[in-house]
DNA sequence: TTTAGGG
DNA sequence: CCCTAAA
């Protein structure tokens, strides 16, 4: 109907908004008022604008404040649903959004045009960023994430089936279909106006970060369980207010695609840790923190698929068959060397053992293929450098032990006697082969018929 | 590509 | 644990 006019609104809008980012003030009062009045202002013809989700609201009529807060929603120009067809193509809009939340009008426009997710496993947080359509599920993840900033008391618990629910909802608005009456698409918008209202308070969008937060569905439904009147009028947390401030004093207000799309990272980076805060909802997203971070991990990764975050822990030998991620940093000395220690079990020690007494010395790329395959990391370099290590350690111990046994901290690790055992006996049967002495070039030691002779020689003992 | 040695 | 040379 009158969309010029709505259009003329979401200017105004815009104007507002723009003059509220400039005046901005670490006053929390000032802000909220103003974002008040922004998302109450164009309520009335908004609700006669859009019939269709008019309709869809009047389902829920009963509850006022989603009409309220959905129509702020709209009139701040967030583009309603079913418009969206019409208006992804006006530049009209888009600056009507500000540009603000052409990220997300274009998440939805990707979803409207790729259309088939009517069962797309939009819940299975796990299979984010697969399908090119996802984008906007992850935004509805991402959005009503959002909404766990303000309301970190809502309980967060049940509804995995009323999940589904919502994700198929969704789909229904995105689809179109006004015949569909969702009680969801009223928690869908007011999740949305919630990210708006902070974004109203940041002055900053968090559109991007709605695009790179994924999924996270069952934060949709916190925005239904909980008491939807405390969501507009919620303060901000002091973190919030504190992460907003420092995000603008870094990068002024810009709506430059180049200069949102930075922001995006930085916003999601800061939304997830907050929302971590907030909520240890599990997040299987392995790691949005630091980019840097996240390549450098990735380009380790080649090498080691499994390389988590370091922690201290307890010696190696003190537990029996704790065989999960230990890595020792080993912070203080050799910055670049060692940067993934990972501590090796009596249990791996004794695996290494086992294979070397099978395999033989010098196979380590069958030791750790048949007996490391299962841990990830434990490359047959790796397993050799133990071997190695732990051959040094027992003749040391050997050798320490017939002086006295007060070593405690003298000697780092004490072996178990029975691993110790083991590899003496086993650097008995199996020397560790030392490379041919260098200035050596006799035709025996130079053929090959030699040295692998030798080797097998080795592996037939112990076979 | 695997192994060995050194760092 | 990492790098490099040798095979």
């Amino acid at each position: 109907m009158d969309r010029e006019e709505y259009l003329r609104k979401c200017s105004n809008m815009k104007c507002q908004r723009v003059q509220l980012d400039e005046s901005y003030v670490p006053s929390l009062q000032d802000d909220e008022m103003e974002v008040e009045h922004l998302l109450e202002e164009p309520r009335n013809d908004h609700v006669s604008l859009d019939g269709t989700l008019t309709s869809h609201t009047a389902l829920n009529d009963k509850d006022d404040l989603e009409l309220e807060v959905l129509d702020g929603f709209l009139g701040d120009g967030f583009l309603d649903d079913v418009d969206i067809n019409d208006l992804e193509g006006t530049d009209v809009f888009s600056n009507a959004c500000g540009g603000y939340f052409l990220d997300f009008d274009l998440a939805k426009v990707e979803i409207l045009e790729h259309g088939a997710y009517e069962d797309s496993p939009l819940e299975n947080s796990n299979s984010e960023s697969h399908s090119p359509g996802f984008s906007g599920s992850s935004t509805v993840g991402g959005i009503s994430e959002s909404t766990k900033a303000p309301n970190s008391t809502q309980s967060k618990s049940e509804i995995k089936s009323l999940d589904e629910t919502v994700i198929h909802d969704t789909h229904g608005v995105f689809r179109n279909n006004p015949s569909q009456p969702s009680n969801v698409d009223c928690m869908y918008n007011i999740s949305l106006d919630i990210q708006h209202l902070h974004e109203l308070n940041n002055g900053y969008p968090l559109a991007g970060s709605i695009l790179s937060c994924k999924k996270e569905n069952v934060t949709v439904e916190q925005c239904q369980s909980a008491p939807p009147r405390e969501k507009r009028f919620r303060k901000p947390t002091q973190r919030y207010i504190e992460e907003s401030s420092n995000l603008k004093s870094k990068e002024k207000v810009s709506t430059t695609g180049v200069k949102r799309k930075r922001r995006t990272v930085s916003l999601s980076n800061e939304f997830h840790t907050k929302t971590k805060e907030l909520k240890d909802i599990p997040s299987d997203e392995s790691s949005s923190g630091n980019s840097d971070v996240t390549l450098s991990e990735l380009q380790r990764c080649k090498k080691h698929p499994k390389k988590e975050k370091l922690e201290y822990d307890y010696e190696p030998f003190s537990s029996e068959e704790s065989e999960d991620e230990h890595l020792t940093p080993k912070r203080g000395r050799s910055k670049d060397r060692r940067k993934n220690q990972r501590m090796w079990t009596v249990s791996e020690v004794t695996k290494l053992i086992d294979g070397i007494s099978q395999y033989g010395v010098g196979r380590w790329t069958d030791i750790q293929k048949f007996l490391f395959s299962s841990e990830g990391y434990r490359t047959p370099t790796d397993v050799r450098d133990k071997w190695r290590n732990l051959l040094r350690a027992c003749t040391a111990q050997k050798f320490s032990n017939k002086e006295d046994e007060q070593n405690d901290e003298t000697a780092p690790r004490i072996l178990p006697f029975s691993v110790a055992s083991r590899v003496l006996e086993l650097a008995q049967i199996h020397p560790y082969p030392k490379r041919r002495n260098k200035k050596r070039f006799t035709s025996e030691s130079y053929g090959p018929s030699s040295s692998l002779g030798k080797r097998n020689l080795r592996r037939k003992k112990c076979t």
